[in-house]
DNA sequence: ACAGAAACATACTGATCGGTATGTTGTCAA
DNA sequence: TTGACAACATACCGATCAGTATGTTTCTGT
């Protein structure tokens, strides 16, 4: 029946029920937000989010899916480069950065349910679809690994600890959802400079030999 | 009468409801943690909670308060020492990253409410209060700010812009928030060598001349 | 010994929220 | 034209929650 549409990928509304989670998840948490709220927020009414959604978890589920998704895409050009660990790991950095000050509604939606699950309490929704969130999860920062780990074996990256490295730069470059808001002067060159310059001090911070190292700005 | 305890430092109530309090928020969040949940946790009922605070978010002010000055007390030996900038940052960061690791439950709590009204949104509380709370927090980035300034000034620091900087190393130091969790091997050995990896990567990453690499001037 | 206040617990209320059941409208194929 | 289904809106329900009103016990000063 449906032969002719296998790449039709028309706006579908359940796009916006995401994007209005997500905004309702970020400004008031998830436990905070109430479905009449998301509701509100896209000018609709309970109704069409149940159509689409079988519970508030699911709702948080899809948008946490759809974050992963989106982080995902954005290294992976970056990831599957041939380039040299440190240039990988800068071009990896560079776009997940940029990318965590544009989708910042879907990010802080991510995060928070992030860090609601590792502080105990499986409160909030089912523990299967938790689970393979969080394997996820893993497995995006094991792309980073990845690279640390060439790095470190090259000798193009000196620091201690692996894990700890990782998390700590990952926070670093997470660091804009928790103090950059796009206000007035947000001009995309801006984010680009908050960008590179955030690249700049988690390459240093991972031990990075700077090519101009006795360079002044 | 009372002349014999002016030090006497009784555990007080309040303090176990504040305690109560921090760790429901930071398992639930502030939304969905209910305030039965908070008596519950210290096995008493609302009644204690209301004898103490007249609200809600009167508590979780409470929370904020009683965090931020535990985050002050922590850092500031370090930044009254006279130590030259690096080891004073390297005092206060160490101080504060373990902090962190120690004290969860607070300062969870504490970032989810400062991040909450960032993203727009007074929906938890009232202005007032969450406006002197921002302007603690600020003052609290002003001590790093200024330890910041004194070494970019004295050539011992070399990082871009001194926002962006003190922004991302303040996530670093904070990270542990999002990925620790004390759990088997979790002595304070662990914590200690934790907080002196993250202050290693803070520091290369603000640019410090190693002393591995560099001798000290 | 006793009044009163502090320190709670118990019982209740109005509002809100997640979820459901049902109604309404547009679309499209036969 | 019709009828069947998709895409919602509307109305409603039981549970839960913040907040209040009121009891009950323990402490305290006199």
């Amino acid at each position: 029946m449906n032969l002719q549409e296998p790449i039709k990928e028309t706006k579908a509304p359940p796009e916006q029920v995401l994007d209005a989670a997500a905004a309702c998840f970020m400004e008031k948490g998830y436990g905070g937000a109430s479905l009449d709220d998301v509701a509100r927020h896209m000018g609709a009414t309970k109704g069409r989010i149940y159509h689409y959604f079988s519970s508030k978890s699911d709702l948080m589920h899809a948008v946490r899916k759809r974050a992963m998704e989106l982080n995902f895409a954005v290294i992976r050009p970056g990831f599957d480069s041939d380039l040299p660990p440190v240039e990988k790991f800068r071009a990896m950095a560079h776009a997940h950065a940029l990318h965590m000050m544009e989708r910042q509604d879907y990010q802080t939606a991510l995060f928070d349910s992030l860090h609601l699950h590792m502080t105990r309490g499986t409160s909030t929704g089912q523990d299967a679809l938790v689970d393979d969130f969080i394997t996820d999860r893993r497995a995006f920062e094991d792309m980073f690994r990845e690279v640390l780990l060439a790095g470190q074996a090259s000798g193009e990256f000196a620091f201690g600890t692996l894990s700890y490295a990782l998390h700590t730069i990952l926070a670093t470059l997470n660091s804009t959802l928790y103090w950059y808001s796009p206000r007035n002067g947000d001009t995309p060159e801006i984010r680009q400079q908050i960008a590179d310059e955030q690249v700049a001090m988690a390459l240093r911070a991972l031990g990075a030999m700077d090519p101009m190292t006795k360079d002044k700005t």
